[in-house]
DNA sequence: TTTATATATAGAAATATATCTATATGAAAA
DNA sequence: TTTTCATATAGATATATTTCTATATATAAA
């Protein structure tokens, strides 16, 4: 599978603690924006942004399902980025 | 030794392409400000604030020597927070 | 001591980001 | 079809960040 890596991208990505909860969510399983929605105390397009970041970042994946979206994280890419990161700046790897 | 974390200063601090390249080259060597400074093509003030924006997140180490202020990046804290960062986002760790 | 040098701090300006409300779009249900 | 529901987009505003210039501070050299 071919991926692209941007890592000042990627940390911008996770700079946000609402960007950061939500990927940890959808770690666990794949939810809907009014799903994810409901677990914030922020409103529908402010969520739909940070979701169209971490997509535009490459770190989750979505689909459509009838009238809803369907985000989750694309661990393996999360994973594939944080082992970038690791050997950009450790890359001795003590 | 003792180390705290802060998922989202850690990816704040590296959310930046100056900081990135700072932290990168103090990987290698030790640096005064000023050597910092010549590496880039902005300001000294603009520097000193990126290296204290560094410094608090607990990613480099700077010693004084004479007129001097020496920095160096943490390697081992990189790697400590680079490690809770895959722990937080790829629990599974496949 | 005065002067020069290295770095930090203060304050301002420009830019980027996070957030909101209002509305558009698109799909399903009535 | 019309209405309803889910999400995205537009545009505005507030806040945060990056950067600058000017200046303070602290150390070493003259």
């Amino acid at each position: 599978m071919k991926r692209t890596f941007d890592c000042v991208e990627f940390c911008k990505a996770l700079s946000d603690p609402t960007r950061q909860q939500i990927l940890e969510m959808l770690l666990e399983k794949e939810m809907s924006v009014n799903e994810i929605v409901a677990a914030f105390s922020v409103s529908q397009p402010t969520i739909s942004h940070h979701l169209e970041l971490l997509y535009q970042a490459g770190l989750v994946l979505r689909r459509k399902d009838g009238k809803q979206i369907l985000y989750r994280t694309d661990d393996q890419q999360v994973y594939f980025c944080c082992g970038k990161l690791i050997a950009k700046f450790s890359p001795a790897d003590k």
